[in-house]
DNA sequence: GTTGACTCTCACGTAACGGCAGGCAGGAGC
DNA sequence: GCTCCTGCCTGCCGTTACGTGAGAGTCAAC
């Protein structure tokens, strides 16, 4: 029942290095060693291993994780607890900044010039309050950014124009639909949503029926965004969110 | 149109050092300095900041950060596009540990015991396959674990008390309706889900109608939660289940 | 002319290891 | 007994994005 480094690095998916350190800042000091100085690990050293590495994986530090077990008296409930608050604030800003990407893809694909503000309010702390008016002033010319955005690009020039050859037969078979009389609601119009999502996913990023309805929700609250489709057809935009959200309604 | 680095450092919300950093590593050096060798920062250099805070936020590292301004050539979009698959990744695995230690403070709350499976469940990487059944022996027995789990915690004596009151107090109504022939969906019934909510919200974590909905599917798919429930009264667990559903409907 | 706020340049410290270098240890094969 | 290979040992430097002084010079106000 006694383990080598690598033995014990092999089961527990670590590396020996990590329990080289875990050894140097006593986290995890092996029972004993061999008359050559080679360390042995035992059954009781691997079970505060695995405790280690559980609360590891949750994202504890390492002296914290020291506490907590040589700690007899401390509550795991209550490291859980406050852990749990600790996750879901960096759950919550990792959404909220998946969303600003979204939306910054969303508007540089249709050329929608945001505004500094926008490209900064996925800083929930910055812009405190002292330069509302002088920031607008400061950060405001940003042809430079927005120039080099439509330049080179991972996309060959073929693949852009193919694009934007794909969007706008889309954008005409939709206007022609729409023109026809056919409701939002039905299976053509829901087909041509369901392309709308699946063009994003194959250009740009992987668009869920959630995130859609998302952008189509935006579409509407956005004036931007909703020009950028009126200038194509008047209501369009509102019809490509009704569309769209019978489309993922079905689809549920 | 000229400032120091303190006064950049305060309207961009950065300490002097991150300035003095990005000088250093040639990040965002300032176009000149006065005779006495203070770094003078133009309106240009500002630009320059907030793009490195905007590519910073989206969790960009400073090097590649310096490669997509410098780099004429480079794409913004196809680094947006990268960036939104790593934070889907970042974001789904949050989302996992999240659910995980939910998971493990509502067992811990009921004294159910975890298996050592599901207590390293968060790690999608573990346990490769080399050691499934050696697995099971090794990380076996973990009794002082859950001993030190009922011991000393944050909340005081008393509060356990009060706890375990407030729980016993709400199970024996939910009790007492239910075998009143009340449906689960009832005004009343749906109150108590919502106590049960309060009850988790109060004392454990941030308990929203989604979360509610999850463990109470979890009751019901969990043998050990269902016996749990069922072992305070029979049919309990559906019960509860059905109730918490119609509650979190309703508020919605 | 002195104070206090601001700035400068080193330069070490952080967290959790990764990745070397140089040197033993142990077993297999010759 | 000798060589070879693999594994183990102990340093110790490198990483990221700065934090935190130390010691010294600068600027504007009083």
């Amino acid at each position: 029942m006694a383990y080598t480094v690598g033995q014990v690095a092999r089961v527990a998916g670590v590396t020996v290095r990590t329990l080289h350190h875990y050894d140097e800042i006593g986290l995890l000091s092996p029972s004993g060693r061999t008359s050559a100085g080679y360390r042995r690990y035992d059954d009781a050293d691997l079970q505060r291993l695995q405790l280690v590495l559980y609360y590891r994986e949750l994202g504890f530090p390492l002296e914290e994780i020291t506490a907590i077990i040589d700690d007899p008296a401390a509550d795991p409930a209550a490291h859980l607890r406050r852990q749990h608050e600790l996750l879901t604030v960096r759950l919550k800003r990792l959404q909220e900044m998946v969303a600003a990407i979204e939306f910054a893809m969303e508007a540089s694909k249709m050329n929608i010039q945001l505004t500094p503000e926008e490209r900064f309010e996925v800083f929930g702390d910055f812009s405190p309050e002292e330069h509302e008016a002088e920031a607008e002033r400061r950060w405001g010319d940003t042809d430079a950014y927005r120039e080099s955005n439509r330049r080179a690009s991972r996309y060959g020039k073929e693949d852009w124009l193919r694009i934007k050859a794909e969007n706008e037969d889309w954008g005409r078979r939709i206007v022609a639909l729409m023109t026809s009389g056919a409701p939002a609601d039905s299976p053509e119009a829901m087909e041509l949503a369901e392309e709308h999502r699946q063009l994003i996913s194959r250009w740009f990023y992987e668009c869920s029926y959630e995130v859609q309805t998302g952008l189509a929700d935006m579409y509407l609250a956005d004036e931007r965004f909703t020009a950028y489709y009126e200038n194509i057809a008047a209501g369009l935009a509102g019809y490509l969110h009704e569309a769209i959200h019978a489309n993922a309604i079905s689809r549920a």
